[in-house]
DNA sequence: TACAGATCTTA
DNA sequence: GTAAGATCTGTAC
């Protein structure tokens, strides 16, 4: 190397990092394999030596070297065993990458340097010097703050994903420092993801003001006296060892020993056919491509390259498959989660600490904490519990555990500011930062792909802001983390105030005390600022605090694929799906509700006259009065509380037996539940554009089905011919069509496919009607000319093994004796021994692990299934056996949704996703896509269980569009 | 005002 | 027999 020439040395670590955490997780097409870390850093590196090879820039590299971490100890571990200690582990599915993203490197022909013992950082210092010395010119791919003690005459940073060149000027402009002192700076402030103690209290503000006094960190030691601030000033002169140490630990070795010599980085031109080898093994289809085209290689005529990712694959730093015993430093991801959750109750939540922002300035430098620590946990305060009816009353952010702070932006009346005198409101006492300028400065934040995103119950925070046009990335939800963890039907939900109580030992102020109760309830705007600061401020400060107790447990559990795949990517989806809601038609539900009004009426009228006596007959209580203790009717009987039992299986016996007054208020119930709950209620919803917007929730059933409220639209009535006249009022916009998608038989599919069952596979192959090939199998009634009742009972029994069948279910679904039931439930099991041993697997799996799982890793939780009282035990084991297989259709139809809109993009197609009902997708369709849409939704919808689970059963989808939701479904 | 129970709607 | 949510009543506070 001679003067004139130029090293570029590239942070490999942290740019696999960067490329996994900022871009959607990939898979493989071919085999499921995990690449999104490897398509980013392969992009990214093209992208950096395509640059470099136009020369035209002026800054076209002679030497170029990629550097990563070696998973070892490091000579700092000697200084201070706590050094890098509490780094989680690498996600489960990036782990794999790592010795993937060094194929990488070799492929493009370039150094690929690392050293058993050093750090990256340490071989990219010691590089840079000898270039400096050789009188070269250095620049360093890597934004990381730890290298910027390197920067200097002839070296800069280069952070490309931000296309920014960082020289001393720029360093000083971030830090308040030169270059020179940012090792002093860093000693002083310390570093919490590497664990560098600094000196508590101490954060960049204040030690470039100290540096700026006394000039370098041993003056400072040692004059620590001087100082004014009495806190700060013992502080320091408590910690003066610490900040030594500090030091020590983050200056760089500019002179480690080196295998690879500086000239051998001479950089030369990338070998086409190895390169286009490699991404086509790697199924990177557009980059392949774009770097056959440029380096005049055919890509047809290349094979994929035999990549083995397994061989190499020991990550960088903490790689917590490694061997016991090694020295490595890191810790498993199980003893990360257990020290976290000890951390976590011995650290006090300090209410008093928290900061109202009230000026620009001082957001700002807020904002400029979250890209120190990299992390925002995030709330925000509104009008409403509806997302779609909430106005923005203020936010609240965490950038550390007890490190949070409250923006009002929309509070009213005493204490706002607006009634405060001129003076008092110009001094920042009661100023609030108007919402247009509090967006604009958080946005880049809230959208930066470096800075992590913390939220519970994300999908609310998304759609406020999506209202404002900002689409929060990347995030992650402690509630969705809680959710897939602990999914179960005994434990408590995943709601915060639950969460913070139960993992840290911490009960925050609830709502409720901070507002008032009942008429009383004030709202949330018209708070004193200081306790709802204390109130919002707490809840990002909890936020933040349950990530760091939750997120290590998704790897320690090996939850981290469901999360990432089936909960954390729908958020989007489903906020989208919220924010268009559906269209109802005012006056179709307006005659509806009229109509069942004079049919209640009459009944009523009647009812009264057969009972006698007037009585509200939506009183069980008094209903039950009438007819069995007034009327004394036969087959009277009791409910768990003593009162008479007037269900609509009881009613309908006694008006098969001749009783007229029964069958009136079957029909009075019928007609009075479809009018309050569905044609009276379902138009308060319905917003200015006649559209109704549901709210899914992610997180409130055990098996992973969503639910639906405000108001459910999963439970529209559908069987009975004047139930089904509400779904004509749910209808297409205009232009539009409704087109409904629904999964024929989904859960037989998967349990045909579970329990191996050859008679239902081969049935579901043969696209035969499965009711009546079992009532064949069972009954050895042929399939042509069965009567209607056989293949009915066949139906019940399918339904009912799905539910984890009992004679007594079975017994009252058929109307048949227990008996009888129980010698169906037994000839089925002698046809299909399968269903038997799947159920009996799925007890024995439950009850040793207290958990079952769905067919894409989904854990459902019971542990009541060792319960002593045998009725609960066989109703737990009937759940057990249930959710593998409700659970995995539901993952099926989210996997659907989460790559339906790309899907539909990439066909340059319009429909939009509107509704999810379990088994069925709604979509609203311009008439004029309508052929070419069902195909799409089709394919998506059948193929969701690819490619990682390759189902022995065929999907099948029926589609069809029409006008209203009646006639398309 | 708040909550539990009964009932009924869906997949 | 599985999984949900809404409405209404009646009661406890």
């Amino acid at each position: 190397m001679q003067k004139g020439d130029h090293l570029f040395l590239v942070d490999g670590s942290a740019y696999i990092f960067r490329a996994y955490h900022a871009l959607p997780p990939l898979t493989r097409k071919s085999d499921g394999m995990p690449v999104g870390a490897v398509s980013g850093f392969c992009n990214m590196l093209w992208k950096l030596v395509e640059e470099s090879r136009d020369t035209s820039v002026g800054v076209a590299p002679t030497h170029f070297a990629v550097i990563f971490d070696h998973s070892s100890t490091t000579f700092r571990n000697a200084l201070y065993d706590g050094y890098k200690a509490n780094r989680p582990a690498p996600p489960e599915d990036l782990r794999p990458q790592f010795g993937l993203i060094r194929e990488a490197v070799r492929a493009f022909d370039l150094p690929c340097i690392e050293k058993e013992g050093f750090e990256a950082d340490d071989l990219i210092a010691t590089y840079a010097r000898l270039a400096r010395e050789a009188g070269g010119d250095v620049t360093i791919v890597s934004s990381d703050k730890d290298l910027m003690q390197l920067v200097g005459p002839g070296v800069i940073l280069y952070d490309q994903m931000k296309d920014k060149r960082l020289g001393p000027e720029e360093v000083r402009e971030k830090f308040g420092v030169y270059p020179e002192k940012m090792i002093d700076l860093q000693a002083l402030v310390g570093d919490s993801s590497d664990n560098v103690p600094g000196i508590p209290g101490i954060g960049p503000k204040t030690a470039a003001d100290l540096l700026e006094t006394f000039g370098t960190l041993e003056a400072l030691l040692e004059r620590a006296d001087e100082i004014k601030q009495a806190k700060r000033r013992e502080s320091i002169l408590a910690n003066v060892d610490q900040a030594r140490l500090s030091k020590r630990l983050v200056t760089l070795d500019q002179h480690t020993p080196l295998d690879v010599p500086l000239d051998d980085l001479f950089i030369h031109e990338p070998d086409g056919e190895k390169l286009v080898a490699f991404l086509k093994a790697m199924e990177f289809t557009t980059l392949t491509r774009r770097v056959a085209a440029k380096l005049g290689t055919d890509a047809a005529d290349v094979a994929p390259a035999k990549v083995d990712a397994k061989a190499p694959a020991r990550g960088p730093d903490l790689d917590p498959a490694a061997p016991a015993g090694d020295t490595q430093l890191a810790m498993s991801p199980k003893a990360l989660a257990a020290e976290r959750l000890a951390q976590a109750a011995s650290q006090p939540v300090d209410r008093s600490a928290y900061v109202t922002i009230r000026d620009e300035a001082t957001l700002e430098r807020w904002i400029a904490r979250a890209y120190e620590t990299g992390i925002l946990a995030f709330d925000t305060e509104t009008t409403s519990l509806d997302a779609m009816k909430a106005d923005l009353v203020g936010l609240s952010v965490a950038v550390s555990p007890g490190e949070a702070a409250y923006v009002p932006i929309a509070h009213v009346g005493e204490g706002a500011g607006d009634l405060l005198s001129g003076d008092e409101a110009k001094e920042g006492v009661g100023a609030q930062i108007p919402l247009g300028r509090v967006l604009d400065l958080l946005k880049p934040v809230l959208t930066d792909p470096a800075i992590l995103k913390v939220g519970q119950n994300v999908k609310y925070d998304y759609l406020v802001m999506l209202r404002h046009g900002i689409a929060l990335q990347p995030f992650d939800d402690t509630m969705l983390i809680s959710y897939v963890l602990d999914a179960s039907s005994s434990l408590e939900g995943h709601g915060m105030d639950e969460l913070s109580e139960r993992l840290l030992g911490h009960k925050p102020i609830s709502y409720r005390e901070l507002v008032g109760t009942g008429k009383a309830a004030k709202a949330i705007a018209a708070c004193p600022i200081d306790k709802v600061t204390e109130y919002a401020a707490e809840d990002a400060d909890v936020t933040l605090r349950l990530w760091r107790v939750l997120k290590p447990r998704l790897a320690a559990e090996g939850m981290i694929s469901v999360y990432e795949r089936l909960e954390r990517p729908l958020v989007p989806v489903l906020a989208r799906m919220e924010e268009r809601g559906i269209r109802a038609d005012r006056q179709i539900l307006s005659r509806l509700s009229g109509r069942f009004a004079l049919k209640a009426a009459g009944l009523e009228a009647d009812i009264h006259i057969l009972a006698g006596e007037p009585f509200n007959i939506g009183s069980p209580k008094q209903l039950g009065e009438i007819l069995f203790g007034k009327l004394g009717l036969p087959g009277g009987k009791k409910t768990k509380t003593g009162q008479w039992a007037t269900d609509a299986k009881l009613l309908e016996d006694l008006a098969a037996q001749g009783h007229d007054l029964p069958r009136r208020i079957v029909d009075w119930r019928q007609i009075t539940k479809l009018k309050g709950t569905y044609t009276d209620a379902l138009p308060v919803y319905m917003d200015e554009a006649d559209r109704i917007h549901t709210s899914y929730s992610l997180a409130s059933t055990t098996t992973g089905r969503l639910s639906s409220s405000e108001p459910n639209l999963q439970n529209i009535p559908v069987r009975t011919q004047e139930g089904r006249e509400i779904r004509t009022a749910f209808v297409a916009a205009g232009g539009h069509k409704l087109l409904s998608a629904d999964y024929s038989q989904i859960e037989l599919r998967l349990l045909a496919h579970m329990a191996e069952i050859p008679q239902l596979v081969e049935a579901f192959q043969a696209g035969q009607d499965i009711h009546a090939t079992t009532a064949s199998e069972m009954f050895g009634v042929p399939v042509e000319g069965m009567p209607a009742d056989v293949r009915r009972r066949a139906k019940a029994i399918n339904f009912g093994i799905v539910y984890g069948i009992s004679a007594f279910g079975l017994a009252a679904q058929l109307a048949i004796p227990q008996g009888e039931a129980a010698s169906y439930i037994k000839r089925y099991f002698e046809r299909f021994p399968g269903i038997r041993d799947f159920m009996d697997r799925t007890k024995s799996f439950a009850k040793e692990t207290g958990y079952v799982e769905t067919l894409f890793g989904r854990r459902a939780h019971y542990p009541d299934i060792r319960s002593s009282n045998p009725q609960v035990r066989a109703a737990v084991e009937r759940a057990a056996i249930n959710a593998p297989i409700q659970g995995t259709a539901a993952d099926i139809i989210r996997r659907a949704m989460i790559r339906m809109e790309d899907a539909l993009r990439a066909e340059r197609l319009s429909a939009r996703m509107l509704l999810q009902v379990h088994d069925e997708l709604v979509f609203e369709v311009p008439d004029e896509e309508i052929e070419a849409t069902i195909p799409v939704v089709k394919r998506v919808m059948e193929g969701a269980a690819d490619p990682v689970v390759e189902l022995v059963v065929p999907l099948v989808v029926d589609a069809r569009a029409a006008g209203n939701w009646d006639e398309a479904h």
